[in-house]
DNA sequence: CTAGGTGCAAAAGGTTTGCGGTTAA
DNA sequence: TTAACCGCAAACCTTTTGCACCTAG
């Protein structure tokens, strides 16, 4: 088996699992946002999928991400109010960010340090998931890891 | 002098210190933030603001709200893409969100977390700010402080 | 076959803008 | 006096929705 037919097949079950079906757009939206991790935006992602498959809508595209999200394969980055980006990377990370270039790349934190937000938390209250944006100037941020 | 005449003559001073004027909209806004601590949007602050004086526009509402940022004066909280909330509190401070009730409190991180992530930025990155958001259920959030 | 998905266009929701009248300094 | 500000309505931009047609299972 491919590696493309594999990662078909975990999308077909991912999909299938939360009685969803799989479908062409789907699949090639969730391609482009595995092919290249810089973190697009919908309309970004719309002109790539348009690219590809000759004719998507707009909608479908929204449509699309928000089962990838519901499906647990792909995760919303909020910056400010600025357009939704979609990230497939679901493993802890926080977000740099440069204003001035737009560019976000993903950093991981140390475990211990969630552990120690995880200590301030008042006592009723249960942990649900954690954001951190940062937000700074990269001089060079060519060698920055996009995992 | 009193404290309102206090709190006038800093407002005076942070709106002049800009080039920027002092006006009774802008005063009524900051103080709707400062009386209740409790993140409100512009629509909310719009509400409080005409019950106030009786008459005011929305525009007007984020004008004033926009000058306020530009003067240090206040802060924009972003959660997710709903409504842009405003926050008179200028300290470092983490947002603890409860997406049942809506509630956001305001809770003070260590300083070493906060040198802790610090750390890990790569070189090449100058520090801009950091934004901590923790989403999560607060059984009874009563004694929570909302500073 | 049919529930679920796609595509279009129209609407919604939050925020911004242009501009004539108003006001702080 | 006059540059800055207010207020209104209209525009803007991102995202959502309604509905007819299409398609995976």
């Amino acid at each position: 088996m491919t590696q493309t037919e594999q990662r078909k097949n975990r999308l077909h079950e991912a999909f299938t699992r939360k009685g969803m079906r799989y479908t062409k757009q789907r699949e090639q939206i969730y391609n482009i946002l595995l092919d290249k991790r810089d973190h697009p935006t919908a309309e970004e992602i719309f002109l790539r999928a348009r690219e590809r498959m000759g004719s998507i809508s707009f909608a479908t595209v929204y449509n699309c991400l928000d089962t990838l999200v519901e499906c647990d394969l792909v995760r919303q980055v909020h910056i400010d109010r600025e357009s939704t980006r979609y990230c497939p990377n679901l493993s802890d990370h926080a977000h740099l960010h440069c204003p001035q270039t737009g560019e976000i790349h993903d950093i991981t934190l140390p475990t211990d340090l969630l552990e120690n937000i995880r200590e301030q938390l008042p006592e009723d209250f249960t942990l649900g998931s954690v954001e951190i944006l940062i937000r700074g100037t990269s001089h060079k941020a060519q060698n920055s890891k996009a995992s």
